[in-house]
DNA sequence: CGCGATCTATACGATGTCGTATAGTTAGCT
DNA sequence: AGCTAACTATACGACATCGTATAGATCGCG
């Protein structure tokens, strides 16, 4: 048949995400994608049939990456609910690849609601796990709810977030959050103790 | 002297703060700026160098509008400390004009070091509001930030958060996590559903 | 070892945007 | 009213990017 594919579908795609994740959507053009993948853009329309093609195939791959691959490994790997909670957010938010992605998509989702609409998927694949494994160990539903979404946007809002800490480094202060959320040690100093 | 001056310099601040926070920094381009202000880019030149001054001049405003004309009347208005960090939040989180310039700064700090530096001045007055308010009622200084931490960062992440809430709206489970935050005992705000 | 499908390089016109140059218009002062 | 500074409109060349067209290169298969 035909020639060695050197720069098939997965490589403009692999590329656009991760220029999507340093400069934004804005960032993704069709010709800066292919000098950095060292060849010209004419192979580029032989795979997509514009750049919004393009752009499509990469909320794909980033949407079933995010499910997939993140949440199933969670799963599969085991462990109490506590450990599961902080796993699924170091596979999204400490990966180095998947985190300005995720990001970038959120932003993008705020002016185009069809990314919106994906980002919703994916968000709520990730608030179910949360709600489960916080309901193994805070049994108020509503309460639940909040403390999934506080965890939640802990998570995200930490890299949205450029306040200094002082003495602390932001890890530590992320640690004693999670603690708090998760119901963990330091029983004296517990997260919102109901009226007396 | 000369002619009034029909567009300012205020005016393509005003309007490129508009567009920043509707499209990202990448949507404000002069000539778009212009055909909004019902005129074309001739005067733009007599103000500003270049497009990169507007950006700058942009952020100045922006960054004394954030710190100056929010803090500030936070600490005027009055109130208790709770009612000041949610007061603080609906100034910047509820104001139709300044949240999306405030997310779009956001986003576009990760790949500005300048935006960045700007975002951590706003970001650490801001945080000491929140330290101060929530010491009032919390002894533990680890606590404390713990807590300022994650109430800024659900005022940020709600915004970047699409994940839905089953029967309850966002509102809602907002209202218990900022219960939870502020030890506030629940004064039984009637929130559509209950739990069993 | 050459055919042919597949990928790549190059050239093209169209469009949008930048920043500059220059001429036109307007409003306040004298 | 007329002058003049300040603002505006228009035209320009430069550049980036789009999507298309077309010719060239390359490898697998027969």
């Amino acid at each position: 048949m035909g020639a060695t594919t050197r720069t098939p579908r997965e490589r403009w795609i692999e590329e656009g995400l991760r220029v999507l994740g340093n400069g934004g959507p804005d960032a993704v053009r069709i010709e800066t994608l292919a000098k950095n993948l060292g060849v010209t853009k004419g192979g580029f329309y032989g795979f997509f049939a514009d750049r919004n093609a393009l752009l499509e195939e990469m909320l794909d791959t980033w949407e079933r990456e995010s499910i997939d691959e993140v949440i199933d490994r969670v799963h599969q790997e085991g462990g109490d609910p506590k450990t599961k909670i902080q796993r699924a957010g170091v596979l999204t938010f400490s990966d180095e690849r998947l985190r300005p992605i995720d990001l970038a998509v959120r932003d993008w989702a705020r002016r185009d609601p069809a990314v919106a609409a994906r980002l919703t998927r994916v968000d709520n694949r990730r608030m179910d796990l949360l709600r489960e494994m916080i309901g193994t160990f805070c049994t108020d539903p509503d309460e639940v709810e909040a403390r999934s979404l506080m965890a939640f946007c802990v998570a995200i809002g930490e890299h949205f977030l450029a306040a200094e800490h002082g003495p602390r480094t932001r890890a530590e202060v992320i640690a004693r959050a999670a603690d708090l959320l998760l119901d963990r040690k330091r029983p004296q100093m517990k997260l919102g103790r109901q009226a007396p």
